[in-house]
DNA sequence: GTTGTTGCAAACAGTTTGCACGAAA
DNA sequence: TTTCGTGCAAACTGTTTGCAACAAC
C-alpha cells in the first residue's frame, strides 16, 4: 500500500516522504477515524508538525485515500480507504467506522435527476447506527 | 409557519422573540442556504448581534426547522425545511439548494444493515449537481 | 417580578499562511 | 544543486462563553 502510495506521489512530481509515508500509517493503523489534531498528537513523537499534517491530509483526500466523516460527536474525523467508492457507517457508541459500498446510490441519483431536472454528478453520503459489539455490551 | 414556530418555542418553555422570528424569516426568504456568518451580516441592520444568530441557528436545527449542507463550497451552510425528512440537492454552480424527499432510503438502510449487523438508525445525504437553469446558461 | 434571552467583548478551537531551513530527487 | 517539503510562529476564521442589561411571560 505504502508502495502504491509511493507511485501515485511520483506520478504527480510530488515526493514521498518520510512524513507523509508516517501520517498515513497512523490512518491505516486505525479502524475508527482520526480528527487532524489527534493524528498531529500521535505524530508529534516523530516529529511531525500539526500544519504538515494539515496539509498532507489535505492531498490524501484530493487522491481518494483517505475519507473525511462525521464522527459519534459530530467533529471531522478522516478515515483510510482502500479506494472505490465507498461509505461511511459510523458507530454512534465507540466511533468505529466501517466503510461499505452502495450500488443502490446510482440508481437513486438518476430517480433525483430525472424528479429535478438537475444534472447529478455527486453524493456525500454518511450513515449512523451502533456496531454489533455495542449492541452485544448493551442492547437497547 | 411563524405561528408554529413560535407554538413549539412555547411547548417546550422557550419564549418566542423578535430576534428567533427575524432570523427564521432570514432564512426562509433564502432558497439557496446561507452561512450563520451571512445571515448575521444580513441581520446586523436589526441590531442582532452574531452571537444569537449562531445560538439561534442551533436550536432551529435541533428543531428540525433548518438543515446544514455543504455548500458549493464546501462551507457549513443552513437552509429552511418545512419538515419531515428530506435531503439537500445542491447546485454547484450557482449555490441554490432543492429539498427532495428520497423513500429509497430506507431500503438501503434495512440492506446495510443485515449486511453489516450494525443497528442502522440515521444518515445524513447531500446531493451535488448542476441545476436545470445553469445547465441552460451553460450546459457542459 | 421572575426567568429566559440578548449583545458585547473576549476567549477559544481549528485551520491556514509566510518564511527560512532542510531534505529528496 | 535545484526544487519541493517541513516546521515554527503568527495570523485568521468560525464558534463559544461570561456577564450585565433587557424583554417576554
Amino acid at each position: 500500500m505504502a508502495q502504491e502510495l509511493r507511485r501515485v506521489f511520483h506520478s504527480i512530481g510530488k515526493r514521498f516522504t518520510n512524513q507523509r509515508q508516517r501520517i498515513w500509517e497512523v490512518f491505516k493503523e486505525k479502524s475508527s477515524g482520526l480528527t487532524v489534531a489527534q493524528a498531529a498528537d500521535l505524530l508529534r513523537a516523530d516529529g511531525i508538525g500539526h500544519t504538515t499534517v494539515y496539509r498532507v491530509v489535505k492531498e490524501f483526500v484530493e487522491l481518494g485515500f483517505l475519507k473525511w466523516v462525521h464522527g459519534a460527536d459530530g467533529e471531522h474525523q478522516y478515515v483510510a480507504c482502500a479506494g472505490g467508492h465507498c461509505h461511511p457507517l459510523v458507530c454512534r457508541d465507540c466511533g468505529r467506522v466501517q466503510l461499505v459500498d452502495c450500488q443502490g446510490l446510482n440508481t437513486l441519483q438518476k430517480l433525483v435527476s430525472v424528479e429535478t431536472g438537475f444534472r447529478v454528478d455527486g453524493h456525500h453520503l454518511e450513515i449512523f447506527g451502533v456496531c454489533p459489539e455495542c449492541l452485544r455490551r448493551s442492547p437497547g
